[in-house]
DNA sequence: GATTATCTTTGACCGATGTCAATTTGACAG
DNA sequence: CTGTCAAATTGACATCGGTCAAAGATAATC
């Protein structure tokens, strides 16, 4: 088993404290949460979109299922999962989120929030207050546009879990598990190869649709083919090809 | 086995053809597409939104993966499925819809569509461009809302999908299918306890994460119990409850 | 730094669901 | 009525992933 360097973010995303501004015009994730080709007229109407911060530990949640709807979430730093939790005991893990992606969407439809989004590192988010994005929807056409294409986004993603819940044994569904992983942490700048997973094996099961024993077991497998090296919660890919191959050779249905 | 009594709509929903009006104000399944406390002044304007109205012939596509986004369909007759179909063959039912429901969402994010949308029966949709959308909805803040919700609703709606396939054994799937199906045709004035399936078994397969056999094998564990009659795609349910109690009851994970 | 608690790995075994194949049923055309 | 075809049912068997249990590893806490 090799060792771990530390996995360096590219540039552009480091910034010192001091550059961090409440605007979004400042922001330097603004790419990652904001549409792009705005106007400085338009981008002045949208820093006034995010009313506060707010700083998330590590264990506890942003929101619960039940709880009321007030706004979406801008994920400045940490990592967070949402989860279905229903009175019979079941628990699913519907997604985990990172920096730049949003949280809250579940709460639209009942002004009620239907799941939990909990915190798996200490976390900052940006607070937007949704009747504040309709406000500012209704006068800049790019915003509502956006709005509409991250809600899109978000329901394409789950048909492409969805596919992976119905479809996939599990090395398949691990080995997109983690193309996907990877693949988001290299739009933020990380390694394309090596990840530290944050969440546990039973919260990477309960969204694969797997038990902690079978994630662990095919963990183990894909190290003995030599797929991936795993030590714990930090995993390097060495044959990215070998995990598309699995995504994608298996026929039948 | 008993015999099927025809299945009949209670009558406000029931219109005599001369009644149909293409604007949306004069529209019978408006409660279910469009916002509700409309200003007279505002559903003028929303007489706008529907451009066309398309038939759409059983067993063809109202849209496919990879054709260009250009709006969302509203359905007024008929049922349809929405699936994913991946070049290694994988096929995955996302979702049956009804009239009154909205299709086309998946394509918004990237200006095509990612799935195929197929009429399981001759339907008939309104066709809303999305720019017009857009347009309006930026001058009536109810129906920005209402498409919002639409959307959230979406996300809320494949979340307890994620929970089906990811935590749900086969009974606990088809039982959980069956009073979802049953209770949205209620809301359309059907009958609570009866109705004719409009997709193969493979179908049901598909969406559930299960193979047709299985599907079928489980109907006949259901009729064996006395939950429910099966006659093909005719299905009668006996007992309500011991659906309802096979979906909440497991307990684990 | 020692002690816990949590997380992870691994093994042995079992059961639910998939696979393959044969029949049956029903819808439709001629 | 008969033949044809697609869909559904049912059986026999295989297998993947779940269950239960024990041991090891790591991180958190004092």
């Amino acid at each position: 088993m090799g060792t771990f360097p530390c996995i360096r973010r590219i540039p552009y995303i480091v910034l010192s404290p001091q550059t961090l501004k409440v605007a979004c015009s400042g922001c330097n994730l603004r790419e990652l949460c904001m549409p792009v080709n705005l106007t400085s007229d338009d981008m002045v109407k949208l820093d006034e979109l995010v009313a506060t911060r707010r700083k998330v530990k590590r264990g506890t949640a942003l929101y619960s299922n039940g709880e009321a709807f007030t706004g979406l979430y801008a994920i400045r730093t940490g990592f967070f999962k949402t989860c279905l939790v229903t009175e019979d005991g079941r628990d699913q893990v519907t997604g985990f989120q990172m920096a730049g992606e949003i949280l809250g969407l579940d709460g639209i439809v009942n002004d009620h929030h239907s799941c939990d989004a909990v915190a798996l590192e200490d976390a900052e988010v940006c607070v937007m207050p949704f009747e504040r994005i309709e406000e500012l929807s209704r006068q800049v056409p790019a915003l509502q546009h956006h709005v509409h294409r991250i809600m899109s986004r978000e329901i394409v993603r789950e048909h492409g879990v969805m596919l992976l819940l119905g479809s996939m044994r599990a090395e398949e569904r691990l080995a997109a598990f983690l193309l996907n992983l990877v693949q988001r942490l290299h739009a933020r700048g990380f390694s394309q190869s090596e990840l530290i997973l944050r969440m546990t094996r039973e919260e990477i099961g309960s969204y694969l649709g797997l038990k902690l024993e079978t994630v662990s077991r095919t963990f183990s497998r894909f190290v003995e083919e030599g797929i991936v090296e795993v030590k714990q919660r930090h995993v390097r890919i060495l044959d990215t090809d070998a995990l598309r191959n699995i995504v994608n050779s298996s026929a039948a249905s």
